[in-house]
DNA sequence: ATGGCTGGTAGAACCAGA
């Protein structure tokens, strides 16, 4: 017997500000599992109690006062979790869990990286480079059907950035933040979902500044979250959609949610 | 025209996001 689970990743940019929004989206798309990532709140004050009236009543929450803070909200049981210091300095970009069938889900907070791309002029981007290394390491080890999914921080390819040239200096779009993206993909032979349903070189975005005067008229967007899964789950998911509509919502988030539907 | 905004926290002429 089959069961359809749909996994939405949404960077909310604080859950305490948009709680009421994260409640429009559960309400209009109901997934089975929501992760959120820039929660920027310590897990004594999550908002649990909008989520268990929805039905999300499984939770592992990875927060901490202020600043990161990743969380898996679910209507299906989660077990195993894990909580991985891919910065190796304590902030909570990680949380990960078992699903009933046995895929791990892995949400994933990875660093912004700064402005300047240059580990030594810039101590954040070599944090971010040393995240991806620790997630190469990880991939390798990797023994059950998993799915890794969240903000990434870095659109790879030109299609994925409103102006390729102008955003090659740009860090989230460089050619050193690119390869590195890639090594992680091959190291752990990962499937980008949002690609194979929606072909490059078509328009595929997640983020869009705050700062534009109409963001949708501009339209200068990166796709900066992905959901990637191992190879067993190939023949598995069945389809990727990004939530365009909610960055119209009134006090959005600067990302939209992205979702893919598994038939487990 | 890549900062023009935003949230958290302090109580900032702040910090961080990307």
């Amino acid at each position: 017997m089959t069961q359809k689970v749909r996994i939405t990743s949404w960077n909310i940019n604080s859950v305490r500000a948009r709680i009421g929004i994260v409640e429009e989206f559960l309400k209009k798309e109901s997934p089975d599992i929501l992760c959120l990532q820039e929660t920027k709140v310590a897990d004594d004050l999550f908002p649990r109690a909008m989520f268990e009236q929805l039905g999300y009543v499984h939770m592992a929450i990875n927060g901490q006062k202020m600043h990161h803070g990743v969380a898996t909200l679910s209507k299906i049981a989660l077990t195993d979790i894990e909580k991985f210091d891919w910065q190796a300095n304590g902030e909570a970009r990680h949380i990960g869990v078992a699903l009933p069938n046995g895929a791990r889900l892995e949400n994933v907070y990875i660093p912004a990286g700064g402005d300047i791309a240059d580990r030594d002029e810039n101590p954040k981007f070599g944090q971010k480079l040393d995240f991806f290394g620790r997630m190469i390491q990880w991939s390798k080890t990797i023994d059950k059907p998993t799915i890794v999914t969240g903000d990434f921080n870095v659109a790879p390819l030109p299609s994925d950035v409103w102006n390729h040239k102008q955003l090659l200096k740009v860090v989230s779009h460089t050619p050193i933040e690119v390869d590195i993206m890639d090594a992680l993909k091959a190291a752990g032979n990962w499937t980008d979902v949002g690609r194979k349903f929606i072909k490059d070189p078509e328009r595929l975005f997640t983020w869009w500044s705050y700062r534009a005067k109409d963001w949708r008229a501009s339209d200068r967007g990166r796709r900066l979250d992905h959901m990637w899964i191992t190879p067993d789950l190939l023949s598995k998911v069945l389809s990727h959609e990004v939530s365009e509509y909610c960055r119209d919502w009134e006090k959005p988030s600067d990302h939209i949610p992205i979702t893919s539907e598994f038939a487990f």
